[in-house]
DNA sequence: AGATCTACTTAGAAGTCGCGAT
DNA sequence: ATCGCGACTTCTAAGTAGATCT
């Protein structure tokens, strides 16, 4: 079967020629022939379609031919299934395995950032529930409600006991739903203070300190969004843009002084003296000699640039390429082989002690619900490690001190004492608009912001996590009309609607990110909007070659034939232009997403994205899953999210010993295999009655009956196959990254739902961390599809 | 209308852990 | 007991995108 008509299409050469191949280190042999067969249709999710191609099947890239898509949900969604998540359930049936009511002890923080279930959970009495999805954070930003600037005059407040409250072990579970139920909603009374709170957890005075002008802004949002959003269930009390209502923590903790280890590197060959700031970054340099940063001029370049800064004029060091930084670099080589060595118990105390000195800032009180912290230590000093061909890649990452940093914490929450005597933060900040807890200014790019969020299993995160997903979701019932309507403008005369048009396609068709403007001090990479002439070659008939570096610096390369009119539109944007022009010279992301915005509220580039791979996992399952056994449709899974980090290019690097394992494996084989022959040769001579041959080693062998041999035969054989299977797989996704498509883009209902329907145990698809982030998704309903 | 600022998600690599094979 | 490997965790770079400024 497959596709309407017409031959216009030739063979879809569509394959991800070579995977790998990153600017990076890793050469990769290219071309792999991609996956299974699958028969083509068009109106198929990508997936399929790259898989088809990748046969040489005859198929067309065509867009969705509206109506060829059975999917009953493709229509603009009707309020019902908008909603249909779960958000309308009775709160009782939504969480209810997870929840307990009433409890004894409501006045202790909930602890989350666990993924076990703990049935010693306490529930907050309140029955609030968390706003619905699209008011919390959505698509509106908010004006600032507070940004209430503390000077930093203050006594710090210890936060000491009351996150570590005395069994905080053991109420580390609170199941997420249970916190999202939580989450008050009819938010003026906060109903979970956490009363062993020094410093009482109160609700913050929301909106009080919104401009005017900021409100008015406000108003004309809300108006825009109030066509599509649910009618506001949020309490008077609250503000539009608020995060949270109270909010406790520790600040952040710095990594310890730089410690002078006195070891000497060479220059032209003689010990140099160096000061210990001197020698600081000089050893930063040395631990990197076994990098490939040091085949790069422009990492050399750049830290001496910096390091010359520190040596200072007179400096005996004039030259790096006399330096010699060896001594430091065995001297750390053996540091790190001393530690090696040390006994479990000794590992373990530091261990424990590292842990007693970081407990305090592991958490944070959201809402008088203890949450994870995800990121509390501070960077420490470094080389800069940028990827790709950074331009600043080598320079110095300086030390950040409590005075680089700022710290957002509740009104009435205590201030984070400084871990460092006698130095201060640099301000103290109130917004409840906002998640992050602290931040400090990139010391490589003082144009950016480095922020300490809350980890992932939190409620914070999970809520906007699932709002990600719901708009994905809802994107499936536009997609129809989506595709309609670009396919249409193809053939516009307007340039700017044909470009929009065609980088429509390519971000739906192929997965592309959307391709925001890079400054010149970054590694050069592109997205769809920034595509260069360069990096798309028409290939008459209608076949374009893409090959680009995109995020990370990595490699994008695919050939894959296109509609004409694509194929000519393409043609046309390059016509006059040098390579290292934009294809899209009338197109940012803004733009792009400004129109975006009008096909459906909420729509940005990045949304076809997750779209894309989650429903790509929805279908393969839901077609290839044939009933089997666990093991069976593990391997279904994995398949499934294989191709879905095909789509969207997760790549890795290959191992440096892959070659080798998949050595020893084939010797492994043909071990076995002599083994077999052997076997099978003791077989015939039992079954005549025959003793077996000598073995090679000339130890005696013991005579067994001709059933017991071929068993042995038939085991030896079972773990031949197994082995292929397992060269197989490993030859296949030595350069693909499951996880990130797993972390990021699959609607972990699906996985859920799926393996409820198949009574396959969630934690073979979901390990401890992802069990905790997806808890929000837990409950999902088996019946649950994307 | 573009530039800049801000906040948040997405990403691969490096580091660590723990388990099965030897 | 040791080794080797994959799984998992940690780290931080590099994206997206909305808001605000000029």
């Amino acid at each position: 079967m497959s596709y309407e008509s017409d031959d216009d299409d030739k063979p879809l050469v569509f394959r991800r020629n070579a995977r790998p191949d990153t600017v990076k280190p890793s050469p990769q042999p290219s071309s792999k022939p991609s996956n299974e067969d699958v028969d083509s249709e068009d109106d198929k999710p990508l997936s399929c379609k790259i898989s088809n191609v990748s046969k040489g099947d005859t198929n067309h890239a065509k867009i969705e031919p509206p109506g060829t898509n059975v999917s009953p949900l493709l229509k603009p969604l009707a309020k019902d299934e908008e909603e249909d998540s779960d958000d309308e359930k009775p709160l009782s049936l939504k969480y209810m395995s997870k929840s307990k009511v009433g409890s004894s002890n409501n006045h202790k923080p909930h602890q989350n950032g666990s993924a076990s279930n703990n049935h010693n959970q306490v529930k907050n009495i309140g029955l609030n529930k968390r706003p619905p999805d699209e008011e919390r954070s959505a698509s509106v930003k908010k004006p600032k409600l507070s940004d209430s600037v503390t000077p930093v005059n203050h006594k710090p407040v210890a936060l000491k006991a009351e996150t570590k409250s005395d069994d905080d072990h053991d109420d580390d579970d609170v199941p997420i739903s249970q916190r999202i139920k939580k989450q008050t909603a009819s938010g003026s009374n906060n109903p979970s203070p956490s009363v062993k709170q020094k410093a009482v957890v109160k609700k913050s005075s929301s909106s009080l300190n919104q401009t005017n002008k900021k409100s008015k802004k406000m108003m004309k949002q809300k108006q825009k969004e109030s066509k599509y959003s649910k009618p506001s269930r949020m309490p008077p009390g609250s503000g539009e843009g608020q995060k949270w209502t109270s909010l406790v923590h520790s600040g952040v903790i710095f990594p310890p002084e730089y410690k002078p280890h006195g070891v000497k590197m060479l220059y032209n060959g003689k010990p140099v003296d160096l000061t210990p700031e001197q020698e600081e970054v000089a050893t930063m340099f040395a631990v990197m000699l076994d990098t490939d940063y040091m085949g790069k001029t422009q990492f050399k370049e750049n830290f001496w640039g910096d390091w010359q800064k520190i040596l200072g004029k007179n400096h005996t060091i004039k030259n790096l390429d006399k330096c010699d930084f060896k001594p430091i670099y065995e001297w750390h080589q053996a540091e790190k082989e001393k530690k090696k060595l040390m006994t479990t118990e000794e590992k373990k105390a530091i261990k424990e002690e590292k842990m007693k000195i970081e407990e305090k800032y592991m958490w944070a009180i959201v809402d008088g619900v203890k949450e994870k912290v995800g990121n509390f230590r501070v960077e420490p000093p470094g080389l800069f490690r940028g990827r790709g061909e950074h331009p600043k890649m080598g320079k110095l990452k300086k030390r950040i001190r409590p005075s680089d940093i700022t710290i957002n914490i509740g009104k009435d929450a205590p201030i984070p004492e400084c871990p460092i005597p006698g130095e201060s933060w640099k301000e103290i900040r109130h917004d409840n608009t906002v998640t992050w807890l602290a931040y400090w200014i990139d010391p490589i790019n003082s144009k950016e912001f480095k922020y300490v969020f809350l980890a992932a299993s939190s409620a914070l995160k999970g809520q906007s996590d699932k709002e990600k997903y719901e708009k994905a979701r809802k994107l499936k019932g536009y997609i129809e009309g989506i595709r309609k309507a670009y396919t249409k403008d193809f053939g516009s005369t307007d340039v700017t609607k044909k470009q929009v048009a065609v980088a429509t396609y390519l971000i739906d068709k192929l997965a592309l990110r959307a391709g925001n403007e890079k400054d010149d001090d970054e590694a050069d990479t592109v997205g769809c909007c920034t595509l260069k002439v360069e990096n798309v070659e028409p290939v008459p008939p209608n076949t374009l070659k893409f090959d680009f570096l995109g995020k990370d610096s990595i490699r994008y390369q695919n050939d894959v034939n296109v509609e004409l009119p694509v194929f000519k539109a393409i043609q046309q944007f390059r016509t006059g232009k040098a390579g290292n022009d934009n294809l899209f010279d009338k197109l940012d992301t803004s733009k792009l997403n400004a129109h975006l915005k009008e096909l459906m509220p909420g729509l940005t580039a990045k949304v076809f994205r997750t779209y894309n791979a989650s429903i790509t996992l929805d279908d393969m399952l839901a077609r290839e899953t044939k009933g089997g056994d666990v093991a069976q449709n593990l391997a279904v899974y994995q398949v499934a999210n294989k191709e879905v980090a095909i789509i969207c290019n997760h790549q890795r690097t290959v191992s440096k010993s892959h070659d080798a394992q998949m050595t020893r494996l084939n010797e492994k084989i043909d071990e076995l295999k002599g083994v077999i022959k052997e076997l099978e040769n003791d077989l015939t001579r039992a079954k005549k009655g025959k003793p077996p041959t000598q073995s090679s080693d000339g130890k005696p062998k013991k005579n067994l009956n001709p059933e017991a041999l071929q068993k042995k035969i038939n085991q030896a054989n079972e773990k031949i196959a197994k082995m292929e299977r397992d060269k197989e797989s490993k030859e296949d996704l030595k350069t693909v990254a499951l996880g990130t498509s797993k972390i990021n883009y699959l609607d972990p209902r699906i996985t859920v739902a799926w393996c409820k329907r198949h009574e396959v145990p969630i934690e073979k698809l979901f390990n401890k961390s992802l069990l905790a982030k997806f808890a929000w998704s837990m409950d999902v309903d088996p019946s649950f599809r994307f």
